[in-house]
DNA sequence: GAGTGGTCTAGACCACCTC
DNA sequence: AGGTGGTCTAGACCACTCT
């Protein structure tokens, strides 16, 4: 392993770290001295093990050096797609129904998710997505219409979840995954019978200080977020 | 913001795409233009550029260039912590009581998980988590003993989820996330009503092409797995 | 104080792919 | 065929923090 690459290099450290070669919790050689090892530049062994500590597998500190994280946090990168990509990667199509729209004062909950004093007036958006005509997944969407273009397209065109991730930018959004009992509505949405528990995504996306959106996803039963380590 | 730093020209083109300087689908200057408009070098370019790539902001693409995503997919970035660090995390006690273990023969679908002929004897672990003395988490667990160190620990005094990522590497591995309906035995362990939704994780790991464990976490009622994007 | 990682530079070669 | 991003090099300066 003298030649270049620096995920030859990645690999390398991998395989000691897994054979016990450097246990977990151990100072590995400085970027100098592996450089040396290795046969080429220091950025490159920095670039490797730059990626294995963004993945949680090294720690590194200036000065202190680098380290085989005692307790690795594993970390795992969860795509989130717009969910018509979503049906359409399942190989289905897509399609949705505008159930509901309207302009209502902000109920306490929602407002204190989003910041805003109760009562602030937000567009309601309450959508059925469906996948080969089935339901597939049940969104409930609160919309800061203060931050938004002047001019909404019409959601029943296109959905609201489509629409935001094209148009709308943002500059800081949280998701959450829980399982919850269907609602009285969700099960008449969706098609099941009441209490059946769902997998339910909620997002709110801010644009610096602004909330724009807060969406409850209630996914029909079945459903998984599935992603590798 | 002629000056430096990569992360000044990440946010530097963050801004024109948020803006609508550079819309979706755009194809935006060329390394080498934007190190000569920032007054940088081309590697430095390339690092912001990479980052954004690989958060799904940018598409890149040799001799073709770098253009703006058409429809974003968004990547979270999830951290899977030991279940006692997590309970720490909380500021409560972590706990456990192995409920059960023995060694059987596969089950035709764990086999199937696994890709092991259905008998395979694998050790099966059945332990309940708790935090400040409360049920926590219900962990049903199937352990290849043909993959693993010759002496294992008393998985009373350890629990197989921390002894694991201790002192068992793995190569590849897979998370999903669903919602279900509690069984009657995760319904008596956790002491919920049979049929409460509750968040389920599951986890296969693999050595190469030798599968370690498959593992079911039943998550107390409440449970929620959040991150920020 | 000294050694570590973090970053940048200027230049180079290469694989790839669109034109 | 030529321009793009991907990567590497050799050297440098800096920020941090352990001793």
């Amino acid at each position: 392993m003298t030649l270049n690459g620096w995920d030859v290099i990645r690999h390398e450290v991998l395989r000691r770290i897994r054979v016990g070669e450097w246990p977990q919790g151990t100072m590995i050689p400085s970027e100098v001295d592996l450089a040396r090892e290795f046969g080429c530049a220091r950025a490159t062994v920095n670039r490797a093990l730059r990626e294995l500590a963004s993945a949680g597998v090294l720690e590194r500190r200036r000065r202190a050096g680098t380290r085989v994280a005692a307790l690795p946090v594993r970390k795992a990168t969860l795509d989130i797609p717009v969910i018509r990509q979503e049906v359409e990667a399942r190989g289905q199509t897509h399609g949705f129904r505008l159930l509901a729209m309207r302009t209502d004062p902000a109920p306490v909950p929602v407002a204190s998710r989003l910041g805003l004093p109760p009562g602030t007036p937000l567009i309601w958006l309450d959508t059925l997505h469906l996948a080969d005509g089935q339901p597939f997944v049940h969104e409930t969407r609160w919309l800061n219409p203060a931050v938004l273009p002047w001019t909404l397209p019409d959601f029943g065109q296109i959905s609201a979840n489509e629409w935001l991730v094209m148009q709308v930018s943002y500059t800081r959004g949280d998701i959450a995954f829980s399982a919850a009992a269907s609602t009285l509505r969700e099960s008449e949405v969706l098609g099941v019978p009441q209490g059946t528990p769902l997998f339910i995504t909620e997002r709110t996306t801010w644009l610096f200080d602004a909330p724009i959106t807060l969406v409850r996803l209630a996914h029909v039963p079945g459903y998984r977020v599935q992603t590798v380590m």
